[in-house]
DNA sequence: TATAAATAGGATAAATTTGTCCGAAATAAA
DNA sequence: TTTATTTCGGACAAATTTATCCTATTTATA
């Protein structure tokens, strides 16, 4: 469904988010820990993350990854997702053809069309917020 | 979503399907034509949907790719994903843990599971004869 | 039986994704 | 200002997926 990098990509942002709220910043090496992934890798998504404002970084001693307490709210896996893997899981064809185009639809254009809607709703409609606070509650669990 | 194998196994299988209604056929380079897919990437892929029974195959002078009419519509979209990418879009967890477990949901457990799930039926209730017929009756499209 | 036509399947290559390494740049504290 | 620490970013490497090529095997027909 998702990409390595994008899966990583999640399961970090929602742990910078658990430790956000208690005013830590995080390492990559923390990080990688954390959610069971190769460190390197990870610090490279984190950089993409960075980038697309989902995540802050503080450079030199004392640094760190964080996320502003009063954003974790208004962040959803909409913008991870689409910061890491793009938008051809919303707006491509799911049997790869150039574009999703309802004039000239593929075989399974309207049955998958309900499912690409239902998931991009989803991932619109959850925030950080109640991700992380589900892992702080020892609900869900990011490795193993 | 798939993997592009997969893509190219579904659209094959739905073109063979069209040429089996009419008691004829079809070459790997026909259907790669058709589907507008790599021609020798694409006759592997058939060779996995003839050990998993979705097509079968004749070899030798008027030989090809064909699917027995009556079967058409008892054969699924579940059986050609899964004979390609098998069963991960499934039973897998969406964030990469090593299972999907009850147990020891990921954070995003619940709302993916209801997104598979959903997705899981469509797959499994969506016939090769309905697609086919989607194409002979140029409601739908195999390429461009 | 010989021949032509077609799938089967292994070896290989290209492209993409995943993953590693290391030096440069930035920053806080001594 | 110096030092230790930390992210940034480019180059590189490994693994996987995608794609190609060639030979063997099978089969219908002449
Ligand atoms: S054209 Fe294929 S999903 Fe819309
Ligand atoms: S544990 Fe992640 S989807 Fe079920």
């Amino acid at each position: 469904m998702f990409s390595k990098a994008c899966e990583y990509g999640i399961k970090a942002a929602i742990f910078i988010a658990t430790q956000s709220y208690e005013g830590k910043r995080v390492s990559p090496k923390e990080i990688a820990q954390e959610i069971d992934s190769p460190q390197a890798f990870t610090a490279k998504i984190l950089q993409a993350l960075v980038k697309n404002d989902v995540v802050s970084s503080v450079k030199g001693a004392y640094g760190g990854f964080e996320i502003d307490r009063n954003q974790i709210a208004s962040i959803k896996l909409s913008q991870i997702v689409n910061a890491i893997d793009g938008d051809t899981i919303y707006n491509g064809c799911g049997l790869g053809l150039h574009a999703c185009d309802e004039a000239h639809p593929c075989p399974v254009h309207d049955k998958f069309k309900a499912i690409r809607t239902d998931l991009k709703h989803m991932l619109e409609n959850t925030s950080l917020e109640e991700l992380a606070l589900n892992i702080k509650s020892g609900e869900s669990f990011l490795k193993i």
